[in-house]
Parts: C-alpha cells; sequence; structure tokens
DNA sequence: AACCATCTACGAAGTCCTTCGTTATGCAGA
DNA sequence: TCTGCATAACGAAGGACTTCGTAGATGGTT
C-alpha cells in the first residue's frame, strides 16, 4: 500500500487559495509563474505572494507538488466537483441548517439563472428524486 | 433623512460570526449573555469572547447595538434570508464561476434532500422560471 | 455604607492570512 | 569561468480572528 496521505480532512481554503485553485482547476499542473500570470491578469498579486500561498498549500495538502525541470509543477490535490461540494456542504451546515431546499431557493434569488439553466436543474430533480 | 448608515457594504461574516448570528435570528436581540448561554450549549466559549465578538461585530457594523436597562440589546442588522443571499452569491462568485445550476447540483449531492423538500424546490423552479 | 453579582471595556497573546524584500540556488550564455 | 536571469526559499511585517485576564461601572443586598 502506498503510505496514504495524512486522513485529516483538508482546510476550507481561503478565498486567496480559492483563486490560486481556480487556476490550477483550468489550466492544469502548472507553475508558478503560470499561476502568476492568469492571477496578474485580474488582481494585483505579486510572484513571490504567489509562491508564498502555494508553499503553505503544499503543507495544508491542499495542492501537490512535483519537480519539473528547474522548477516545480503544482497540482490541485481535490478536483473542483469534489472541493465545491465541500464548500457547499460546509456553507450548508453553518448558515441554512442543513437545507438543501433554503440554499437552492437562495442561489436561485441571488442569479437569475437562464431557462436552459432552469430547465437543466428541473432534469437534475427528475433523476434524483424520482418525477412526481 | 436619517443619517444612512455608511455604505460600504458589511463584510462577510467568520464562521464565529455566523454562529452569533444564528442565534440573533433565531431568539431575536439579546444580550450578550443570552448569547453566550445558547453557545454554550454546543462550544466551550467564554463569556468575555462572546462580548469582544459582538463589540467587533457592532463595529463592522453585522449587529446594532441599543442600551437595555445596565445592559445592551445586541440585533442582527442583516435578516437571515438577507445574509444567506450574500453568502451564496459570494460562494457563486468565487467558486461557481456564477452558475447557479453548478451551485444546485452541488448542494443535491452534498446532502440528500427529502421528497417533499424536492418537491418545494420543482415549486419554486416553476414560479421562477415558468413552466415547460 | 460595604459587599457581591453582573455587565462593559480594555488590552494583550496567539494564530492565521497576505504581502513582499531579500537571499540562495541552479542553469545558460559571453 | 564569470555573469546574469529565473526560480525557490526564508523571514518579517501588518492585519484579521479568537481567546481570555483584568479592570471599571452599576445595581441590588445585608
Amino acid at each position: 500500500m502506498p503510505p496514504k496521505p495524512p486522513a485529516k480532512p483538508l482546510p476550507r481554503p481561503t478565498d486567496g487559495e480559492l483563486a490560486i485553485l481556480r487556476v490550477l482547476w483550468s489550466i492544469g499542473p502548472c507553475t508558478v509563474r503560470q499561476v502568476h500570470e492568469v492571477l496578474h491578469a485580474g488582481r494585483e498579486t505579486g510572484y513571490t505572494t504567489v509562491l508564498k500561498m502555494l508553499q503553505i498549500m503544499t503543507e495544508k495538502g491542499l495542492v501537490t507538488r512535483e519537480e519539473e525541470g528547474r522548477g516545480h509543477l503544482y497540482q490541485a490535490r481535490l478536483g473542483e466537483a469534489q472541493a465545491q461540494k465541500h464548500l457547499v456542504t460546509d456553507l450548508l451546515d453553518k448558515a441554512f441548517q442543513g437545507s438543501a431546499l433554503k440554499l437552492v431557493m437562495s442561489a436561485l434569488q441571488s442569479k437569475k439563472a437562464s431557462a436552459a439553466e432552469l430547465e437543466a436543474i428541473r432534469r437534475l430533480l427528475d433523476e434524483h428524486g424520482g418525477k412526481p
């Protein structure tokens, strides 16, 4: 058996860490420089700041790192869907008393969902709970 | 015109602050002691810790305070639904590219929603998007 | 009045998050 | 080889969050 990564649950990523994870999810494993360039398009974030955050995220287990030439390649440990599920579960427990209904209501009120999205959600419901 | 409260958007409450807000939402305006007693049932949190947090939350504008006898009454500034909407919108933008569909999918996968809840969500969709 | 319980206020400690200046390392070219 | 560039690492600073010890204020009781 390969030694399991420590079984402690991954901490919830901070907002800054989430921004980095989004980059890793969208373009796959990449170097500090690549992450920095993508982030730099939107925010002003120094190179060493990104590096430091990736180092800390490595310690936390949010990302894994492997040597690549003279630099390192970073990769998100959790897939996007998995991480989203964690975040939603967390919010559900902390702000919605675990009620998925209330959360869905808020979501639909927060952003106007497109008709196509509404239809997709309806189909999801059919698969999920059995049509009435 | 009464002087508006400062127009800066309220900061997102931390987890600890959210726990306090939940108490205020459930039992209405109350004193530090009341909040502490409710919280104490679940977590170990000192009285002065709750007091300090309420003071900071007052500075942030998350709660309002009014004199009551020798103590103070604290009240959440935002209603529960309003605060939930903020939290959901925030999560939507930061982790779901603004896609309500993806968030709803995660929510339904995270917790098994009851049949009644699913039906309620379906009704919500009908009101919201127009039945197909 | 003296005392006690309750409450507010203050400030400090410890941790975490974010940022960045600086230094070390390793590769490539003059 | 020596120099310069890209990268990694270190360490510190500043702010936010949480916790708590302690002090001050107020009201009721003996």
